[in-house]
DNA sequence: TTACTTTTAGAACATTAGTGCGGATATAAT
DNA sequence: ATTATATCCGCACTAATGTTCTAAAAGTAA
């Protein structure tokens, strides 16, 4: 690879910069200007070495015909690429440990309003029927979960043994966020947490609201 | 939202494939020939239309000033961003419930070579030195991970009471991933999972590897 | 039909913007 | 010193490209 002159990197942030800000590239006046060069010629000159070190591609008699041949020219500081990402919104707050009423929205049937969140798609899948919850106590702790944790959501009626979710005591009218063992005809709740003890309902006392994604 | 004539629909998608196609925008006289307009004027008519649809950008007295607003305009079938992304090495497989001795690396001190995986940024921070494991075994389910999931780890040598690790034995040269308890002079090894058993070690008999930062 | 708005044509016009040329400067090799 | 190479300067030239004006066609409503 050869080495650019200081102008000449100059040259290419300065191109770089001018792009990201107008959507469209500069003219050889335009790097005249932001890069304090006194003449067009020079900036001409100095275009077409970069083209001809293959930073840059030129095509001639084409005003602002410049584009970065991005392979090489990276001025980032880490490899990074970008990823898809789908919105999921942000719903509220839900207790982890001990079940608690929640003196908002009983149920949170409605998806709409509320903060979004950018998550990559692979973890989301389809992206339907996904939301986030806020996690508030310590009591999951032992499930990589704790204070302030964002949890990420399926709506579902229906989830396997062991997973953790979201789900209403009917009878107590609370909602909590725990494992879920089905046990005939009783359901026990099991927090993520050595220090604290399950709990067990009656089948139909328990209504299944979401599953947890992820974390 | 206003409709768009067809020409203007033709316009729009012949600038879209333009820019695509040559990484900065088309010339009136370019949309011109390129949609069968007889007139530069007729192309700056619906040019102006365009922008006060607030489908377009434009820059007057600039040449190829456009730019597609790229928010009404959306050819995508979902709603979709792009966050950033950083990669990171999958390094190999770890055994989730029973220490298991790892036939391979046997500390995996080297971050190189291997396959790459993409996380946002926001989850994996600084994101030096990470590195992802794949899970073998059904042992942690408590803890949102089964068996073929891949774990983000941050080499680190000190982790919190609670905190999932993964963690070598010396005196039986295995490695697991576990949670990790610290009791005075022992530690506490726990595996996420209520059907299993906790293991103690003497602390000098524990080296931690890395913590779990993600699954 | 008439009156009015939208769209299209054509062409001249005005800027914008790339190119080229004579010459200056600097550095290094002969 | 002389020659060669790489840059840089200014400026003029001209092709590229946006703008505008007038007029006609096409569409709409009354």
């Amino acid at each position: 690879m050869v080495k650019l002159s200081e102008r000449q990197q100059m040259i290419m942030s300065f191109i770089e910069n001018f792009i990201e800000e107008h959507d469209y590239p500069p003219t050889i006046r335009d790097i005249q200007n932001g890069c304090n060069i006194s003449s067009t010629s020079v900036v001409a000159y100095n275009l077409d070495k970069l083209k001809d070190g293959g930073q840059l591609n030129r095509h001639s008699e084409v005003s602002r015909g410049l584009s970065l041949a991005s392979a090489g020219s990276n001025s980032n500081k880490f490899k990074s690429t970008e990823i898809d990402s789908v919105a999921v919104p942000l719903l509220g707050t839900i207790a982890a440990g001990s079940p608690f009423p929640m003196p908002e929205n009983d149920t949170w049937s409605d998806l709409s309003g509320s903060e979004l969140i950018d998550l990559p798609q692979a973890i989301v899948g389809p992206g339907d029927n996904v939301y986030a919850l806020k996690v508030r106590g310590e009591s999951m702790i032992d499930a990589l979960i704790s204070d302030g944790d964002l949890v990420i959501m399926e709506q579902t009626s229906s989830v396997r043994n062991g997973q953790m979710a979201a789900v209403r005591i009917k009878s107590e009218n609370t909602t909590t966020l725990k494992n879920f063992y089905s046990e005939g005809p009783r359901i026990r709740l099991e927090p993520a947490n050595s220090q604290m003890n399950a709990m067990t309902f009656p089948s139909d006392d328990v209504e299944v609201l979401s599953k947890v994604v992820a974390v």
